[in-house]
Parts: structure tokens; sequence; C-alpha cells
DNA sequence: ACTAAGAATGTAAACGGTTACAGCCTAGAC
DNA sequence: GTCTAGGCTGTAACCGTTTACATTCTTAGT
């Protein structure tokens, strides 16, 4: 008991305790190669009394496997990436493998630094989202090191990498279908900063392109850092003049999108009454607020599942894995509604010419 | 170009190509020892032509270090831990440490075999909640091999077993009296099930014992399961008597506070006007509900923070890191308010007597 | 009784680094 | 010119596994 942490506790010695060989051992250990139940017993009692346990480095060295994934997400704090990244722990574990994290703070340095060292760690493979995957030093470095690995959230057009995600362009353009077909006429979007996210992008051209096909005019795009969002002067500039302000407005997430309708209200603007709000992720806590947020939903946790999946497939040479869309779903929730002062805006306009005309 | 990936790359490798010995390598890799300038930038060369990365196999088996930290957790997906987890890779990075992550989801057995794998993986500490610090088989195994270890969020009273946490008896009594202040006479406490959490039963302790102190009589307590929270039966039994239904409510977490607001207004009760409800963990969305929750706020990340900070220490061999209590602070919000339901409840009872002659 | 197959076990060479130690060389002190 | 200190570099042992191959021992088949 006492002497149980004094030894060296390798392979080694518990060969030596059980007076067998070192292959013996790792046999017994591994459960591999032919071992006499005997053998088998006295070996295993002197594992359980010294508290043996395999190094993993010295197993590394000679295998070259980790059995270690690595997760670069942007951020912990946002629940859709929380999400994700439990999908793939539970994946993960379930095959033997653990999980390595990396947040990246949306800055790009991050990104090639953390692939480096992950690299160097010889992960099996890797899971991760980056800024933008159609020109990625961070990918390009994975590929020249042959290193399984899968996308998700990304959105990855005319390039064979791998990814999990939903159709943010279809999505987008389901929203711009949704607020007209709430009345909405005129539309605009905030987002985070296209050029740290890439499926913000995709969002606003499914957005962009469905208010086109539906005939109505090119919405406002604002965009905002994803660090620190700073919302009130987009907000100021959104809504200054009345005439033109927007009656839905289309947050590229969820976060955002709670950020916009405090702000909204702090500036005296009911939501959904005079603006409709429609966030995307579609985080759990969505359903508690008042007004409960409109959004898309994406299935993160069963992203991260799945891109787990995928790339444990991958590092077992298993070809033949596609990207993967998984669907989305529109959850309508109090943040909009029918847009109600489209209407009077349209009558608006002679009024205030009276109201002018006694000025004059 | 082509051949960069064809190459075995191994420092010995590197050192045949700069026609020196692999002492050398190391030394300029490491940054080690004397080099003269001109070997430097020779070698240096060859490392990046050939794209040369240390393998952490063996540079682990050598050194015994793997730089890298465990992190167990009962789940990501409550905000409350990500943040702690989020200041923890932070801390961890800015050292030149990885994180290595797994949740247990609050299985006991979880623990065990999640700190045999971290051991065997040869972390250099770990950072963990555990269900029961008092009496953990994870944290024995963890002493035994005198792995370095701080806890989170585990109240541990009389252990020398380091923790970074807030003085949750204090919290819970805290919100008694908060309660108290605002009117309220009749309270109870809902709460994650005390099997799981250690400081669930240190808040309920708190707060039983600030009732006491108060002169009111001892509060009703529930258990719910943290996996599957199922409260309508909890509700159901709480407010099947109006009479002795409580006009106050402490929710062991925000998660669960925010479950109950919904199951309360489900019951056509209204917060805070009918029921007070107060959660724990501060965890930012609540501000963002209607009505805001009131909470027991804990510095999440710098939870995190601080305890990487305190394990680094103990990694590097520095002593004398003590178990830290970092300030909680109460941050009300609009799902608590003064009791007014207390004085009409007092002539509640004759009403109801007149109601009952007639039927004589 | 002889052989061959196959079960049980051991030997030793990797795997890719670090680092103690030794050796060489140069320059400055005497 | 000799001596010595110190800068620079190489040699080789070691870290803890896995695993191909060799060896020994049974046992069943003939």
């Amino acid at each position: 008991m006492s002497d149980k942490k004094r030894s060296k506790n390798t392979i080694r010695d518990v060969a030596l305790d059980a007076g067998v060989s070192i292959a013996t051992v790792s046999r017994v250990v591994n459960k591999l190669g032919t071992v006499s139940k005997e053998t088998e017993e006295r070996v295993q009692q002197s594992i359980d009394r010294m508290g043996f346990r395999l190094n993993a480095f010295g197993r590394g060295l000679s295998t070259s496997r980790s059995y270690t994934i690595g997760v670069m997400i942007p951020s912990l704090s946002n629940p859709v990436f929380a999400d994700a990244v439990s999908g793939i722990t539970q994946e993960a574990s379930k095959a033997g493998y653990n999980v390595m994290i990396a947040a990246t703070d949306y800055q790009h340095a991050a990104e090639i630094s953390t692939v480096s060292t992950f690299l160097e760690r010889q992960i099996d493979g890797m899971i991760l989202t980056v800024a933008d995957p159609m020109h990625s030093d961070a990918l390009d470095m994975l590929e020249a090191a042959q290193a399984p690995y899968a996308l998700i959230y990304n959105q990855v057009s005319k390039s064979d990498r791998l990814t999990v995600t939903v159709d943010n362009v279809a999505a987008g353009d389901a929203v711009a279908r949704c607020f007209h077909t709430q009345g909405h006429r005129t539309m605009a979007m905030i987002s985070g900063s296209f050029a740290e996210s890439d499926r913000a992008i995709a969002r606003r051209d499914g957005f962009v392109t469905g208010i086109a096909a539906l005939g109505l005019p090119t919405p406002v795009i604002h965009e905002v850092g994803f660090v620190n969002l700073d919302i009130e002067p987009v907000l100021q500039s959104l809504f200054e003049d009345q005439d033109k302000a927007p009656t839905a407005l289309f947050c590229s997430n969820d976060l955002l999108a709670i950020s916009v309708i405090s702000g909204l209200e702090r500036r005296g603007l009911r939501v959904p009454d005079d603006v409709s709000v429609m966030g995307f992720d579609g985080i759990a806590i969505g359903t508690h607020l008042h007004p409960t947020l409109a959004t898309v939903v994406q299935p993160s946790k069963r992203m991260g599942e799945v891109a787990a999946q995928c790339l444990l497939c991958r590092i077992n040479g298993e070809g033949g894995m596609q990207s993967t869309l998984l669907p989305f779903t529109l959850r309508l929730g109090e943040s909009t509604g029918r847009a109600c002062k489209q209407l009077p805006a349209d009558l608006q306009t002679p009024h205030k010419s009276v109201h002018r005309r006694p000025a004059q």
C-alpha cells in the first residue's frame, strides 16, 4: 500500500512482479494474442496490486495513435458551440477517444497556432470551425500533414473539404420568405462580422437573394464584431429615418438577436409590434425568453455527433464520407409577428404632408 | 514540396538534412544550451523546409511532462460550466498548456473512468467538479497518483482538498434574508439532486439555517434530477394547498429556475406577483429574460482562471496555494418582488369559511 | 512413436525525443 | 609556447510501450 506510489510502475515492474516478460503483460493489458488463463490472472493481480496504468506516451510512440481528437471552435461561451462540443465528447468517448479543446475567440492567428500544437500532440483527427474554409492556412496545414478532419458550421461550397452543417443559404432564404409571408416588406439584417464567419455570409446571401426573388428592394445589411458587439449605432442608423426603418430584422445568431431585442426595447420599440426579430442557431434558452425568440434551429449537438462519427470513420480509413447538410427548422416565436406598421406607413405619407402644409 | 509529406520528419531527418547531430537540432528547437549562430540558422532552415514538428510522444516520454491539463465537469450544456472551461483554456493556453475535456453528465461512474484515462494520458494536472468531494474515489485516485488538481464549484469544508468556489452556505443564507426583506414568510427550495451536487447541499444548508435564524418555519425542500428535471409534480405538491403555498422559491441553479418559472406560468401563477423566484449561477442570459432572473452570481469564468493559475503553480512545484472563496453577488431581477399575497392570504381563511357556511 | 500444428511465452528492435557526458577547438592569460 | 576556460557539437543511454520473430512445450493425427 505504502510503496504503491514509490514503485516506478512501468510494464517492466509489473512483468517482474508477475514473473513474466513485458510482452506478456502487454498482451494481458491489451487483450491481444494468446495468454494462458493462469498467467493472465497472475498478471492481472500484479496490475491491480500495483495500480499499474499504461503510459500513453510509450504506447503512442510505438503505435502512432493518440486516441485523441482536437476540437477548435470560435468560443465556448456561445451555447451553440458548447452544444456541438457536447455531442463530440459524447461520441468520442463512446469510441474510446478523448477530446482536446481550444477556442480561437474569433482570432485568425489562433487558428494556425492551435492546429500546429494539435499536430505536434499527434491528435488522430480534428473537428473545427474556421473563419473562412475556402482560404484557410489552418486547413492547408492540416491537409499537408494528412490529418483527417471535419468542419462544423462552416459552409463549404466548391471544395471537397468535409463539413457537417445546415444549408445556411436556404435558411437565409427561408427567413426572407417567412418575413414576407408575415407581411413585411422592409427588412434588414444585422450580422456578426463576415470576415470571421463564412456562415454569416451564406445566411446573408440566402436572405438577400430570397428578398430579391420576392421582388422587394435590397435590404440594408449591418455588421457588428463578435467580441464587443456594439449595436447601438447600428440601431440608430436603422431607425433614425422612420420611413425607411425596417419592420423585420434578421440577426445572424441568437446571442446577437437577444442583444438586439434588448437594444430595441431600450429605444422604446416593441418586439414584435414595431419590429419583428429572427435569430439563428436555436439555442435552448430562446424558448424561455419573452418574447420567445423566433429562430432558425440548427441541430447543434447532433452536428457534433455526426461530425465525430464522420471523423472517426476517416481516422479508421473508411472512405466515402461525404459532407452532410443536416436539416434546419424554423422555430416561430413571439419575437416575430405580422407587420402591422406596413399599412399605416403607406397612409402616413399623405398624413405627413398634411402635417407639413400648415407649417408652410 | 512534393516530398514534404513523404519524408518521415523526425528530429533525425532534420539532423541529417542540416548536417548536424540530433542533439543540436533539439537545442535549436528548445532554444536551450549553446548553438552557434550559423548552425542555428541552418537547422532552422531545414526545419522550415521540411515542416518539421516535434513529436509530443517522444518528448513526453523523456520529459514526463505532457503540458496538458484535464478538465472534468458535469456538463458542457450548462453555461456555468462552459464559462469556467473558457477561463481555464484561456489561462492554460497562455502558459503553453492544452486542455483535455470530459463531461460526466452527472454520472458517478464516469468520474472514476475519466480520471483513470486522464492519468493514463499523463496529464500534468486536473481541474474538476465532482459530485461529493468528501467521499470521492476519483479524488482518492488522483491523490494516490500524486497528480496535482484543483476543484471548482465544489464546496469543501473540513478537508485540505484545494477548491476554488464561492461560499455557497453564505449565499444560501443571503437568499433567505433577501426573501425575508421582501416580506416573504413562506419559502421553499427546489434543488438539483443532492447526491450529484455537494454545492446544492451547501446552498440548502445556508438557506435553511438562514430561515431558522429569522425565526421562520422550516422551508419545504424538493429535489429534482439534473438530467430530466421533471418539475411538474414538484409544483403540484407545492401549490396544491393554496394556504401553505410558498411565496418565494429558491432554485439551486439558473437553468432550473428558468424551467420553474415556465412551469409556474403554465399553472397560471405570475412571477413575481404570485411567486418570487431566485436562481443560482448568474448565467449571462438571465438578464435578458422577462422577468429578468434574480440570481446569485458566481464569477464562473474567473473561477476557471483562478483554478487554472492555482493548478499551474502546483504543477510547477510552487507550494502554498490555498483554497479560494471568490465573492458572489446577489443580482436582483424582476423574478422576485415584494410578497403581496401574504396579507390577503391571512384574510382568505375566514372568507373560505364564509363560503362553506351556506353549504353546511 | 513421430510429426506437425498451434498455443504460450520470451527476446529485442523499433518508435522520437532529451540530456548527461565527453571531446574538440579557439582564444586569452601567463 | 603552454595552459585553461568555455563555447560548440556529438555520442549514447534512457523514457515505456508494441510487435515481429524465435523458442519452447503440448497435443492431436497418423
